[in-house]
DNA sequence: TCTTTAATTGGTCAAATGATCAACGACGGG
DNA sequence: CCCGTCGTTGATCATTTGACCAATTAAAGA
């Protein structure tokens, strides 16, 4: 009568699409909490189906590993963003402030994050294709917005834009790499942040 | 003839000291290039030894991870740093700035940041207690020194020289990490984001 | 030169791991 | 109610990998 919801409960048969679903979801939290060299068995054991059913839906586990990324990265990156940032009826710092809630709450978490980072250190070429992503899509607009809106003797550079995103990215690799104690609310040290860096180049609030 | 060199230079006997040595900075080498999950027999190979000689020196792969750990972050961190922040004869500008260039001269390396991040990742203990370290020493002290010279209505917050340390670090990772294209010179994106920092709490320079 | 010490090696074992395949059985169609 | 499809499983293979040990041999001392 104890087992009989656990035994019942084996040889579940899911449409494919379903299946694979849950595979990749599975996969995503595995991973991202063991690393990349998780094992096959590992990661099927905590999806509760067996080993060679992933061998199913995917042929090879970095054919796995692909669609975990894809799914990390995927549409996290809101369309409207590049809008956002070049909507110049509202204030400068209006926009980049709604801009940093939106990305921070986008991608400070932790699979997000530590996949990220995993998949930086494995030579992932994923990486590189999303920072540039960022660069010429989020960051660069950004900075002719600020350019425009900055005294012309005080301009800053791509890097210092960088500066200001690292600083703020810093934040959620302390809380979910290193699994140190960071605010809970993220918003207010950005906002700070920002209106440093914004007063650095003479833009008032 | 053409071989003899090559088998002429195997069995090379070394002082135990001397092999134990060249082992961890291989390792180092090593480890930071393909992960922590690399494996022993690689290394010994890139070592130019046999994997058997490893287990003469470290009882397992988690003891040789240990040295390796202990050589990247023991001597890296400066006794003179905390006196260099607390020395009021200096202007605190020229204190920060002389920091954050041997600072980020002694761990901006291939190396370094490679296994700190791999090591936070595997969640050793390691990156918490150095960066509490780091907190407690450094960063403390600073903060001090900054809340000292600023404002009494602006005062910084910890998390406010995170923000600013983050931005500084975001440089090494984007460059050794997802080995993107930094400045060479990084001490020039530094003094600004310094500058902008020392403003925002109303310290001239 | 001979002896002794211990640094070094080749060989090997057990467990882990990616990958494969024949067989099983849940579900829908007839 | 039976049948065929195909999602699913248990078993298995070939490698890889951490770890171990007896045999080898380079180097130091008498």
């Amino acid at each position: 009568m104890a087992d009989g919801m656990a035994l019942t409960a084996r040889r579940k048969r899911l449409p494919p699409e379903a299946r694979r679903e849950q595979i990749v979801d599975a996969a995503v939290c595995y991973f991202a909490e063991v690393g990349l060299a998780g094992t096959t068995r590992d990661l099927a054991k905590r999806a509760g189906i067996t080993q060679a059913l992933l061998y199913q839906y995917f042929g090879s586990k970095a054919e796995l590993l692909e669609a975990v990324f894809a799914r990390v990265y995927l549409d996290r990156m809101s369309p409207r963003w590049p809008a956002l940032i070049t909507d110049r009826n509202r204030p400068l710092r209006e926009r980049m402030l709604t801009f940093y809630a939106e990305y921070t709450g986008a991608i400070f978490s932790y699979e997000w994050l530590r996949i990220f980072m995993a998949a930086g250190l494995a030579g992932e070429a994923l990486n590189r294709r999303y920072l540039d992503h960022v660069r010429d899509v989020l960051l660069a607009p950004l900075l002719a917005e600020i350019r425009f809106a900055a005294r012309p003797d005080v301009q800053p550079e791509m890097e210092d834009l960088w500066n200001l995103h690292g600083g703020i990215i810093y934040l959620g690799i302390r809380r979910h790499i290193y699994h140190l104690p960071t605010p809970d609310e993220v918003m207010p040290v950005i906002e700070r942040a920002v209106d440093r860096f914004l007063a650095g180049f003479a833009i008032g609030h």
